[in-house]
RNA sequence: CGGAGAGUAGUGUAGCGGCAGCACGAGUCCUUCGGGAGGAUUUAGCCCGGGUUCGAAUCCCGGCUCUCCGACCA
């Protein structure tokens, strides 16, 4: 991509209505604008990372059996009046010209249920995986911190549908490490602990996946025996001491909760009337699970969390780009060298951005630069060209090297 | 929803009852080119509605919006 023609703008400082460390670099970095509280664009640079996220996800997601299919985000009353949750406060409902209620989709049990009980009858076609990559809205009483709490987000949520309580639990157990993988692929491994949470009205606990980081809103206990961590509401119950082995040498830390997975038990099946035949031919209910990942928030996490005072330092995995490629000096000899270089990057198959912007000073391009966070750049100047070089440098370290123009390709294909 | 703060040009800010200014950005021209470079020139603004006043960006009232704390949070 060559940067004359992104839809890109670098803001110098951060934009007062913003406080939060992932808004404001997001915000000047054009990754994501703010239409309002809450609601939040994805620019060309801010959607790239995101694709790189889903596809993280949707690969995990098909590896535990998961079918990708994409429901309505406009749901009728009925199917929320069955299930008693019609009048949840998250709801945003909304009413048509013919007075007809309409509720925008925060959560999709009552509509994935009737569905899938629409394909099942007996324990044959049981277990079934699907899921969804879908914006949610929720009327949260206060949007905050950036894109970490949206009221319009986008998220991945997954239903399982089981014969018994055992399939449930085994499967939950898949999704789980499936979450790990997730997490650990976006650049987040050593931050993200699995937390016990509060179950809602479906079960006692659920499970957590929190990233830690000074800026998350959540407070949870870390316990340093067991590798458990436990959410504020759980531990306040338990007397505050860990759930598993009552030790009280508990840490206390901030954090961000990138997913959340429930067993939901019968709660809906039995809402929507969801049995289904088992091999004596007997009437049994539907076991349900759902497994929730907010896309944007993790795309906050990653960036409030890998950043320096200079910028965004994208993890290799969900970078907008790999190579950021930027030619200083407007002489037609470093120009020359540099469109060659971008050519062969893309030849080779490798995700660069090309700063071609013509009259931009050197010191602006390598400001922005950092702030872009875009893992690897490659200068290319008249000093580098004397070496027949380029300058490699990784962002977040400070070692610069030259590599020869002939061997980029071999360097390339090693990192 | 309770509490606190804030709305001035695209962005960030000054002005605090008497001509709305600065920096960056953007446009044109020229010179530059290794950490937001220089010169010339142009462009663009007081959130909305009332009120007080000879006069309001400024004071008062109402509204809207944003941020933060709390409450809430599948």
């Amino acid at each position: 991509m060559k940067q004359s023609q992104l839809l890109f703008k670098a803001q110098r400082e951060a934009p007062k209505d913003e406080k939060s460390v992932n808004a404001k670099l997001l915000v000047r970095a054009a990754f994501v604008d703010k239409l309002m509280a809450g609601v939040y664009s994805y620019l060309p640079l801010g959607f790239l990372v995101l694709k790189k996220i889903e596809n993280i996800i949707r690969e995990e997601m098909v590896k535990v059996g998961g079918q990708e299919l994409l429901l309505p985000a406009l749901h009728p009353k009925e199917n929320w009046a069955k299930t008693g949750r019609w009048q949840t406060e998250e709801m945003f409902k909304l009413k048509s010209r013919g007075g007809k209620d309409y509720g925008l989709g925060w959560t999709h049990e009552e509509i994935i249920t009737p569905l899938v009980k629409k394909f099942v009858s007996s324990h044959k076609d049981l277990p079934l995986f699907v899921f969804q990559i879908q914006n949610k809205f929720r009327d949260e009483l206060r949007a905050k911190s950036g894109i970490l709490r949206g009221i319009e987000f986008i998220m991945k949520d997954l239903y399982s549908f089981h014969k018994d309580e055992k399939d449930l639990s085994d499967y939950y157990e898949k999704v789980k490490s499936a979450y790990f993988k997730i997490f650990a692929r976006c650049g987040l491994k050593k931050e993200t602990f699995l937390t016990l949470a509060g179950g809602g009205t479906f079960s006692k606990y659920s499970h957590e996946f929190q990233a830690v980081t000074p800026y998350g809103e959540d407070l949870i206990y870390l316990c340093r025996n067991c590798s458990l961590a436990i959410n504020k509401e759980i531990i306040e119950g338990e007397g505050n001491a860990c759930f598993k082995c009552k030790s009280k040498n508990l840490e206390q830390k901030k954090a961000i909760e990138l997913g959340n997975i429930f067993k939901l038990n019968d709660r809906f099946s039995k809402a929507f009337d969801f049995y289904f035949k088992d091999v004596k031919g007997q009437k049994k209910i539907v076991f349900m699970g759902c497994y929730g990942i907010g896309l944007g928030r993790l795309m906050g996490a990653i960036a409030e969390i890998n950043n320096d005072k200079n910028g965004i330092i994208w993890p290799k995995e969900v970078a907008p780009f790999l190579v950021h490629l930027i030619p200083i000096e407007a002489s037609k000899k470093v120009i020359k060298a540099a469109d060659n270089l971008y050519d062969d990057l893309q030849n080779q198959g490798i995700e660069v951005l090309y700063d071609d912007r013509y009259g931009k000073g050197a010191g602006e391009k390598l400001v922005e630069a950092d702030l872009l966070g875009i893992p690897y750049r490659m200068v290319v100047s008249e000093k580098t060209l004397k070496q027949n070089s380029i300058e490699f440098k990784e962002r977040g370290t400070e070692k610069m090297r030259l590599i020869k123009i002939s061997n980029v390709k071999v360097q390339m294909s090693k990192l």
